[in-house]
RNA sequence: GGCCCCGUCGUCUAGCCAGGUCUAGGACACCAGGUUUUCAUCCUGGUAACACGGGUUCGAAUCCCGUCGGGGUCACCA
């Protein structure tokens, strides 16, 4: 069946935003299918009741809209995904019948039967199995009587008690075949007879992404190393499983995908933002009542003694305003905060557990890609084994490097998007010197979220500048003739410049410099100190430009006064 | 602990499947120079790795075994 369209899928459950782990398994199958003109399912695996949101489940929609990861099969949004083939719905929560049907055949066939331990029970037997030194592994007694069993179920049914029923495991090794690992041999002894149906009527994950995936049609199967070993549970289950017609489940082809980590080889996780927080509300009492204060009493001690408790995000960021930190960036939302860019983003992601194996034309290998590339060259076989951690120097060098590539005008562009989303102050701020602003940036950030930085200057009142006292000294009073002096000389020329932009600003600064025989660092640097204070800043046409005639001026003239002497 | 996976520069990796061309290549980071009106860029150069021990072989980063190390997983979560 070399021919046979590809379908992949991505499932994940909404509990959450969308994480950058999952984005790359959610890259990988995406440009999998592209690459192989197939199909890409999305499917939110909402099983369970508690955990899962209606809001989680359109973040990450979003979040994959952003990173410009389109479905051709889910839940729409936008004009993306939609059900045209007929093989929703695509939560699974809507799906209870379908499983319900399977589960009745499994009961009516033996290969499922109902179970009544409570929790309880089952940690009882746990405990004892672990007293024994053995793993716990849940086995249908000998004697199990399976009319009883089901009489029993019906009883419970009819007087709405709760019950599960569990997979009658086949005594038989499994073999996984995985494109990235290997054949992969599970003993059956491991391999319980777990849950298909849980007490509250839902699905279990493992029967709900059997019957899915097989409905839905999915041909490879790509995702995190944390599932190999509930691979077997799958197969068994396909092996197992039949439609109505008789026709039996197929097993997709699988490959899974080495993990990503922390930099000091943590397990990413959504806690580490808590964690970061938590290092410096709880260093010291006065750190903690800030801290109380602004979450809240009966919040912070809740949180403060369980480690595990997590804070709202809103919360979390107005802490680590406050304590002036740096939130990790673990979910999508936290990269697109940080100003990186959806392309750079993938790129990099992509890079973590698999490379191209191409060389650039000077030799060096091919690493920078776009999503086009990554789809026509993408393929499992080029997928690693071992987990990485991730570099989060190299994704800001990638970024830096592609935000300088661009032209001017998209750069503003998407600068002013971010800005609208996440500082819509600087907006104002700006006005319409938001231009010369984003190309005072462009060449110095290497996120967007640290787009003030390069014209903090230009953001402040004339009288709020502070000139540096080290600057001063080297810049204006030392030399002969001294900084002060060739500033007061050229102030004038200055205020004649018009339009006061950055070319004609360049070319008074270079004449005045041949004029006068001087070097360019001669006038460049006490500009630089009287206009901004310092003696770092972006080219001297663009600072002086954005600073504008009359508040150049106003500076130097203050600078004049001040730094006399 | 049982089961399973993995192990090349600090990090991501190429090379491994089809052993020699590997005095092990690239990227990020770091260090040193250079260009530039400062910064950021850009350019040049440098430091830095086959986990260890046995085999097999004329020859092993590449094949086999063991040791050690790292990770995953053992739910009515996914």
């Amino acid at each position: 069946m070399p021919d046979a369209p590809v379908i992949t899928r991505f499932a994940p459950s909404p509990t959450g935003h969308l994480h950058i782990g999952g984005v790359r398994t959610a890259l990988f199958c995406w440009a999998f299918a592209r690459g192989h003109g197939g199909r890409f399912v999305l499917r939110i695996e909402d099983t369970d009741q508690k955990r899962s949101s209606e809001d989680a489940a359109r973040g990450i929609l979003e979040d994959l809209a952003w990173l410009g990861i389109g479905w051709d099969d889910g839940p729409e949004l936008g004009g993306i995904g939609g059900d045209a083939r007929g093989i929703g719905p695509y939560y699974q929560a809507q799906r209870l019948e379908i499983y319900q049907r399977f589960l009745d055949r499994m009961l009516e066939t033996g290969l499922a039967y109902p179970a009544f331990e409570t929790g309880d029970e089952l940690a009882a037997m746990r405990a004892a199995a672990q007293g024994r030194k053995e793993t716990f592994c849940y086995r249908r007694r000998a004697d199990y009587d399976r009319g009883a069993a089901l009489a029993e179920m019906r009883r419970r049914e009819a007087a709405g008690e709760p019950f599960v029923v569990r997979f009658r495991m086949p005594g038989e090794p499994v073999r996984v075949a995985d494109t990235v690992l290997g054949d992969i041999d599970f003993d059956e002894q491991h391999t319980d007879d777990f849950v298909l149906r849980k007490a509250d009527g839902y699905p279990t994950y493992h029967f709900a992404v059997v019957i899915d995936d097989e409905l839905m049609g999915v041909t490879h199967v790509l995702r995190g190393q944390e599932h190999l070993n509930n691979t077997p549970r799958h197969v068994a289950l396909q092996h197992a499983l039949t439609h109505e017609d008789g026709t039996p489940f197929r097993t997709p082809v699988y490959a899974h995908l080495p993990l990503i980590f922390n930099s000091d080889g943590s397990k990413m996780s959504k806690r580490d933002k808590d964690k970061a927080v938590r290092r410096v509300a709880l260093a010291d009492d006065s750190s903690k009542g800030v801290a109380a204060d602004l979450v809240g009493r009966g919040e912070f001690d809740a949180w403060q003694a369980d480690k595990t408790r997590q804070l709202p995000p809103e919360k979390l960021h107005a802490l680590a305003v406050v304590f002036s930190l740096e939130l990790p960036e673990i979910d999508v939302e936290d990269f697109r905060r940080s100003g990186y860019l959806p392309p750079v983003l993938c790129n990099y992601l992509a890079l973590l557990g698999w490379n191209p194996g191409m060389k650039n034309a000077d030799g060096t290998d091919l690493d920078r890609f776009d999503m086009a590339f990554l789809c026509e060259h993408f393929a499992i076989e080029r997928i690693g084994k071992s987990n990485s951690k991730f570099d989060r120097d190299k994704l800001a060098a990638f970024n830096q490097s592609a935000i300088a590539a661009m032209a001017p005008g998209d750069f503003a562009g998407v600068l002013r998007a971010w800005c609208e989303r996440y500082d819509a102050g600087l907006l104002t701020e700006l006005g319409d010197r938001f231009g010369l602003g984003a190309a005072a940036i462009q060449p110095r950030v290497k996120t967007l979220s640290q787009c003030r930085e390069p014209i903090a200057f230009a953001l402040i009142a004339d009288e709020a500048v502070v000139f540096d006292e080290q600057a001063v000294k080297k810049a204006l009073h030392k030399g002969e003739p001294s900084g002060l002096a060739v500033l007061a000389d050229f102030r004038d020329t200055l205020a004649g410049v018009d339009p006061f932009e950055p070319a004609p600003i360049e070319e008074a600064v270079k004449a005045f410099c041949e004029g006068r025989g001087l070097g360019m660092g001669k006038i460049a640097q006490p500009l630089r100190v009287a206009v901004t204070g310092g003696t770092v800043s972006p080219g001297l046409g663009d600072t002086l430009a954005l600073v504008g005639k009359s508040g150049v001026l106003a500076r130097i003239d203050r600078c004049l006064r001040e730094c006399a002497g």
